[in-house]
DNA sequence: GTCTATACGATGATAGAC
DNA sequence: GTCTATCATCGTATAGAC
């Protein structure tokens, strides 16, 4: 098996420590360590520390987020159709959903998922910045479709419901399990997909709560 | 006016600078330029950066955290009283007006609430674990009378639940109107009271879904 | 006891030789 | 494209003045 290109190394480690780590616990000392290359090949290639945060986001999130926006547009498009509002549900599944199945579907995809929950609950502006100009499009259309779901609550509820939503959508991608509470449950914590339901179920509820 | 003496005069300073720009971000330098102490006061008084945070963090928490306490004691024991399960949406209320009213009580203190939010999601391990100790037990207790609140939940279930119900918290603490959602509404923000309100329509509704 | 001045190792970043 | 050398800044530690 021949080793992947240099570029590519340094987004597999970056994309695995960032995750496990944090981008302020990482070093580039650590990234380019793990990825055998140069020290200085993350700015030769990338420009900088910060630049190499946003190419490991655009790897894998703009063609997650082309999909999750199709979903949308699909359940918009049938509510179109049927001449009736979207339903609640239907919308937190579109969005939910893929991101589930991506995760799902290769073992080294959980960090990058891990890392764009934290990301999405994420204080440091430098993440944050550089994360919320890739899925704020999204966000808004989602917002959009709830609007048309959810008619008789104000837009200024409606997005805070909203907030409220996509903040327990964050800590579920980036700890399934463990915070912000660390209690040890004795029962045995949810697999991946009843957490999913569970978390439509909820967000669902908070969101159509009357007003 | 007198100035507060070093060791206070760097709690404020601290306070201030880690809930504007994250405890990574703020130097010692800044921290002690602002505080207009010596660099080396910090590690004197505190011992390091990591136990100035602490210091700063027990300093409102501690006092806090037994108002919280007792107010979900005294839900507790008026259903005891009165011989049936105590009310979801009074747990949920006796753990969030406390800290409304802490937050309204003083100016300073909107930055360390906002400080405690951000460190309730917070990723970095330095942040979480220190706040973690201090605000477990609290967590336990409200667990614990959610369980008599809700029988019909299994335990998994609402634990799962209540993490929900936490990072939403959490985000209304450190960012009543921005994030994750950048998106500007035309329509007025929500104020303090108001958004309280919401956030215990929403996560009461979110926890007491039919299962 | 308090505080100051100063130094140490590690970090992110960059310039320039190859 | 890659690597070495170098820089400013970071958290921390300590010696010694008051």
């Amino acid at each position: 098996m021949s080793q992947p290109d240099t570029k590519t190394r340094i987004l597999d480690a970056a994309e695995q420590l960032f995750a496990r780590d944090g981008f302020h616990h990482t070093s580039l000392r650590s990234i380019t360590g793990q990825a055998k290359v140069n020290l200085a090949a993350v700015n030769y290639h990338f420009g900088s520390k910060e630049a190499l945060l946003q190419a490991v986001f655009e790897r894998h999130l703009l063609p997650l987020n082309r999909l999750r926006q199709e979903r949308l547009q699909q359940v918009l498009e049938a509510a179109e159709r049927a001449g009736r509002p979207p339903a609640a549900d239907r919308l937190l599944r579109a969005f939910i959903e893929p991101t589930l199945a991506f995760r799902q579907a290769h073992p080294n995809n959980r960090a990058f998922i891990a890392l764009i929950g934290r990301s999405m609950v994420e204080m440091d502006s430098t993440v944050r910045d550089c994360f919320s100009r890739l899925i704020e499009p999204l966000f808004r259309l989602l917002l959009c479709g709830l609007q048309r779901a959810l008619p008789q609550l104000p837009p200024a509820i409606l997005l805070t419901r909203l907030r409220f939503a996509l903040s327990a959508m964050a800590h579920t991608m980036c700890m399934p399990d463990r915070t912000p509470l660390q209690i040890d449950s004795s029962s045995a914590p949810l697999d991946g997909g009843e957490l999913a339901e569970q978390l439509i179920r909820f967000t669902c509820a908070g969101l159509e709560a009357p007003c």
